[in-house]
DNA sequence: TGTACATCAGTGAACGCGCGTTCACTGATGTAC
DNA sequence: TGTACATCAGTGAACGCGCGTTCACTGATGTAC
């Protein structure tokens, strides 16, 4: 039956969320099209309606993955505006949140560049376009985050510097790389699991480290 | 119709190794079990007489892909024994070949860990299991074999410090993040993806750069 | 050393199975009058 | 405002297709005598 264009608008916003945690949970390889419109509360017929393929829907699920609001980097917002004033205080919330064994645990909520770039890589150039993408505004969001707010005349959106970007695309390699590596070994080796996250954090972010 | 054992033992080497390169270079879920003996020279039926699953095969060619003597680490040998001598001129040569274009787009000859991790992480404790032994085996060679050949009465393989392993694991861990990203933006940004390469190299490897 | 024969690595057809995609159909929506 | 009807989001069966795995068969190997 037919219904109403909110609720198709609504349903459609479904089945892009459900790929995007779908598809960071198992992979673009892991999860078929059934899987994704059932958890979604729909059947797999209709999702023609709304995209043009399985890879169309895997590239609008990258995008929305990459979304700023839901992503593990979406603290650094809040506390830029209201929250931490100290830089270093908030990249130690940053890097602890990244690199903690509950972000390593549920992929699923997590960061898409550690969850979907190994699949991105071999999914054609449309991905790796939104993926792309997806990787620059997080080095921006990131470096501009993580920027002094004093002194208050000067433009906080003003584009990044050559150290800036550098020491930026440093951390989150970092971040990504290590967990990445920390999810590969959880299962099979704990405690390595566990080092790489507790090293990474206290290498990325001196001072205490908390778990 | 059978062959001699040694041409038996030949044919499966030559699956371990068709595995190796075709896993690393399209996934464990991207290649079939026909690909992998096609490009071995063989018929699919047959191998079934050799491993008991695809499953069970893609852990060997896992195990087979770490090997020491044909990772990208391989030349860290060599180059201890009797080649370069100065730790920092080894960390240089290492970091620039894996942090390369040609290692980037050769992901079949390279570097398992960053082929192989989020696939690993998903199938399974026992790949788990394999992918752990193969990182934990590159952390302690990684970390020798920078290690300072003088003086010469302290021994070589004595156990990692601390300071050692912590500062090896952020090493890799940025290696492993940075080819990663840089393959996954490689199609759709080339510019940033050789951006990564180039600023980790020089952040991992002070002094020149050659690309 | 020679011969007869059991073994078994490899072949290629066949098997279920799950996948992405298509399609005839349904019936509530939303528009034309 | 009411009514008739075209639209189209969603359903569920059906389609090819490729996959992992099985199996009867082949014939060179390697062993027993």
């Amino acid at each position: 039956m037919k219904v109403s264009k909110a609720q198709a608008a609504e349903n459609r916003a479904g089945i892009v969320d459900a790929a995007a945690r779908l598809y960071r949970e198992h992979g673009l390889a892991g999860v078929g099209v059934a899987d994704i419109t059932r958890d979604a509360g729909l059947t797999h017929g209709g999702l023609y309606r709304h995209f043009e393929s399985k890879d169309a829907l895997a590239r609008e699920a990258c995008l929305r993955a990459f979304d700023w609001t839901i992503t593990p980097f979406a603290a650094l917002n809040a506390s830029h505006g209201d929250g931490e004033a100290d830089p270093q205080a908030r990249l130690q919330a940053l890097v602890h949140g990244y690199l903690s064994s509950s972000h390593r645990d549920h992929p699923g909520e997590g960061c898409p560049a550690a969850a979907l770039a190994v699949d991105a890589a071999r999914a054609g150039p449309e991905m790796s376009e939104v993926f792309a993408q997806g990787v620059e505004g997080n080095i921006q969001r990131f470096a501009r985050a993580l920027r002094p707010t004093e002194p208050a005349d000067v433009d906080p959106q003003r584009p990044l510097t050559p150290e800036e970007r550098a020491t930026t695309i440093t951390t989150l390699a970092t971040m990504v790389g290590g967990l990445v590596l920390a999810r590969a070994t959880a299962a099979g080796n704990p405690a390595l699991s566990e080092e790489i996250l507790a090293t990474l954090r206290t290498q990325l972010a001196p001072q205490q480290d908390q778990g």
